[in-house]
DNA sequence: CTGTTAGCGCATTCAA
DNA sequence: TTGAATGCGCTAACAG
């Protein structure tokens, strides 16, 4: 690796000593500003670059974060990284992305490894199919983690969450004032605090207003997408619902196909609300109205937090934070 | 850092030196399978995890790869960046993520920020508002790069592509054969080869055809979205196309804006076909087609070749890997 | 096959 | 305010 500027050529050129090169470089009191001057100018004449490897090791600290998402291709999750890359960046963190697709094994590949300190903290969405949190109790003991929207209730660890109930809940509110009926769930994210809330906000608007429900108006998630079409096609056809609230999006499509399949108007003899992070929102089929959840703003409150306790500028470890979703009607969905 | 284990740690328990145990680590061809056993059933013994700082500082090797972006919040990048995480993924290396935004003083920023030996290779999407290359120039000398998508012509380097020219070519044959007879172009990625092709594609068929072309058909992309759509409405009013192609997903929306605004019934009235890479296709508004990239494949694709290059299997430095995109027809377009 | 030795580049004592 | 010395944890020569 010659020709690769480093301490050592800084301090032999300017014949001063390698430890006050070091200590310039990271802007130390103990050195003069001349001295310091001096070193930056040359620094940046021979366009040095602190090898990141050597002061961590020296150091201990990474300037590095790993993101754990269940999927990149997913506009909520491309969003929040995209709030997380932009606060990282203004702290010249560098940002490290690892995707389980929702496997659980993958996620405890990815943390395990992360141990090693290759990086200062986290940021985890889990998996859905992770039940176990084990696991993370562990790792939030070793290292400072921040969760966000997939979350554990029972995690000794900053959580960054939507206001999955209240959003279900005002939803189903509308439908009803709107007229429905029957309002049938599309149930997923069972495991987790986010679908468990989801369901109940749904459950609390159908009780305040006495209306029916039955579980045959429930369709359960499965990993098999066909056969996602199939339940819902009989849960509709058997039902007749008038209203659908899908929990995650990837429900409200297989309905939407549905309703086409069975010449259900959208939205007069079926109204859908679904929750949705899509950013091409202005171009979805107008019948869909979408509780849509603050992706980008989670990610800078994650990330904004988990600098926090980097820096020991944060004492509240427990403490869950709820960021507000929005209901976007749609023209042909508003009732009024 | 007392309680971390340690090659040292291993060593001493085994009662072996330093050196055998990294070597067994490594799985050396100069241990012997006993020796390597012993050692690795007692670093999972003792959850060791090598320090990855140390290694890289004496290897020079990082299993990490940076990917610089214009933006992740965008289909087209976070289905690249999923095929690049599973490539990578496979080869135990890590993943570096950083958005440009589209500007240019930031995108030199990174790169220059990673000559400092964190990361073994860089994949690059350059922003659309780089129209100096030098600094790529240089970049391609010191470290192994791939350019996907968005490259520049004349470097010395991979690129990964698509069929832009052929695609938008295409595009255009099939609206002329559908009947149009007045096809208006919104131009975007002026200085990249992406955008000059899709323009050069779209003239081609147009001159195949003996087509009307001027220059007033044409709107160029403008950072201000206001006035894209100001820009678009003027054209659409004056020059009364029957079909709109957009270089880019950001100029179809507000070309549909418009449409909806004059009260032109969509396809009737005006066509139009998008490049685009929303995964939502489906729930699109019926009336857009579009050309899908394979930005999956592609970035697969570009990982694939980063790390051949790395494993120095890689002999062709300057070649151009053009992959193909596919014309989605929805039904309400289909003109037949 | 195993061990000894010597750094990678940097940050941190401590002494001057 | 500066400098000499030490070692972070690991790998690579080289010797045995």
């Amino acid at each position: 690796m010659k020709g690769t500027v480093t301490v050592k050529t800084l301090a032999k050129e300017l014949n001063i000593s390698i430890a006050t090169v070091s200590k310039a470089l990271n802007d130390s009191y103990e050195i003069s500003l001349e001295t310091k001057q001096k070193v930056w100018d040359l620094a940046k004449k021979l366009k040095y670059e602190r090898n990141p490897s050597a002061s961590n090791l020296r150091s201990h600290k990474t300037k590095t974060i790993a993101v754990i998402i269940p999927e990149i291709a997913n506009n909520f999750f491309s969003l929040a990284i995209n709030g997380i890359e932009e606060i990282a960046r203004k702290r010249d963190y560098h940002v490290l992305i690892y995707q389980t697709h929702e496997n659980s094994d993958t996620e405890i590949a990815f943390t395990d490894s992360l141990l090693s300190g290759r990086v200062d903290g986290i940021l985890i969405s889990v998996s859905s199919n992770t039940n176990n949190n084990e696991h993370f109790k562990e790792l939030v003991k070793k290292i400072p983690v921040v969760f966000f929207d997939r979350v554990f209730e029972d995690i000794d660890a900053v959580k960054i969450t939507t206001d999955d109930y209240e959003s279900a809940y005002n939803a189903t509110c509308h439908l009803i004032e709107c007229g429905c009926k029957k309002i049938a769930y599309l149930f997923a994210l069972n495991n987790l605090v986010t679908g468990k809330n989801r369901f109940a906000g749904y459950l609390k608007a159908l009780e305040k207003y006495n209306m029916l429900y039955t579980d045959e108006m429930i369709v359960h998630y499965d990993k098999d997408t066909s056969k996602n079409y199939e339940n819902i096609k009989a849960m509709v056809s058997n039902q007749k619902p008038d209203a659908v609230i899908a929990s995650i999006e990837e429900l409200a499509l297989p309905c939407y196909y549905v309703a086409r399949e069975l010449n259900l108007n959208i939205p007069k003899d079926l109204k859908i609300i679904s929750f949705s992070n899509l950013n091409t929102a202005p171009l979805l089929n107008p019948s869909l109205t979408t509780i849509e959840q603050p992706a980008f703003e989670i990610g800078k409150e994650a990330a904004g937090i988990l600098f926090k306790i980097l820096e020991k500028k944060y004492f509240e470890p427990n403490e869950n934070h709820i960021l507000k979703s929005r209901l976007i009607k749609r023209e042909s969905t508003s009732c009024g």
